[in-house]
DNA sequence: ATGTCTGCAAAGCTTTTGCACTGAT
DNA sequence: ATCAGTGCAAAAGCTTTGCAGACAT
């Protein structure tokens, strides 16, 4: 009943207890640190970075080293529940592999990413094989203008075209 | 006659044109450089980096410097002639936007990416919209592992395997 | 003559690495 | 008691920036 207002508390157990396994089964210690900031991971709503997962640290009072944020990430990408995003960036971002199954479309001007579902694509990709090649996930980014900055951008050229027709006038007087 | 050995002259040709416009609308001026490093970069078969590009213009006895590198290769990007891809190393890469309407199959154990074409979704990409957006340019990346690698993965595992009951089997004697 | 372009060197950011201490097993 | 994990600081890589001199316009 109140299924839908959870935030899907089921499947985040889920994947604590696929980190568990995976911890287990390949001798790996399972510190406080680690379950904390998987905690944190699975707080985020969409993309971030190993800065974005240090402030959110410090703010849980939780404070853990820049080394340890990358090393359990890797562990987190290894163990399938992270994978790795170029978002153009210099920082790398990370982003929920259950979560995302997603076309990013990433505007350019403003740099943001908006996230958007398209079951044609994925059911195409479910089921497309590459000749000598094992897939284990995908990525469609799409690079272009969103809306605000197109509308901000044409509004700008306007007035320097207005002020370049002014300065010809005064120039011409 | 000759059109299929050819190396699409004409193709590059216009590409040179469209950046000498470019650079014309734009009131950049033109340098010696930007037309070495263009012709490199027209040269090269798929993904580089600045570093190859370096590289490549050392060897062709016209060293230029990096700041003029990452200048240029702006440049280009600004002019739509070139495109940013993110492969995942920490160094940017960069490709020809006429050449690359492919599928970026890219080996996380190798690391290398393999460019294949897919008519079927460029098709589809080619008439998806998406709402308050204007697309410029796509990439699709499928990650995983190619069967070189995991031939070699499966080899190496196995070895592993009969070292470890090897020291079972002494342990126990 | 003007103002952009280039090259050099230094700075900036993200990520990696080395080492000693801590703590899970 | 081990030996992997953590934190700190330093190093390493890639990219950007500031400035002086060179050069296309």
């Amino acid at each position: 009943m109140r299924s839908k207002k959870a935030k899907e508390p089921q499947g985040d157990e889920a994947i604590v207890e696929a980190f568990n396994e995976y911890l287990s089964a390949n001798n790996k210690r399972k510190t406080p640190e680690r379950y904390r900031i998987l905690d944190k991971v699975l707080a985020f709503p969409k993309l971030f970075t190993i800065e974005d997962l240090k402030l959110a640290m410090n703010d849980d009072k939780f404070p853990v080293s820049t080394s340890t944020l990358y090393y359990t990430v890797d562990l987190l990408v290894d163990a399938n529940i992270l994978r790795s995003i170029n978002t153009g960036n210099q920082a790398l971002a990370f982003e929920r592999v259950d979560q995302v199954k997603s076309i990013h479309l990433k505007c350019e001007v403003c740099g943001k990413t908006k996230l958007v579902k398209d079951p044609n694509f994925m059911a195409y990709m479910n089921a497309r094989r590459f000749a000598a090649f094992t897939t284990r996930y995908y990525n469609l980014t799409v690079y272009g203008t969103c809306n605000d900055c197109a509308r901000r951008l044409k509004r700008e050229q306007r007035e320097k075209n207005i002020n370049a027709i002014k300065q010809i006038k005064e120039s011409t007087k």
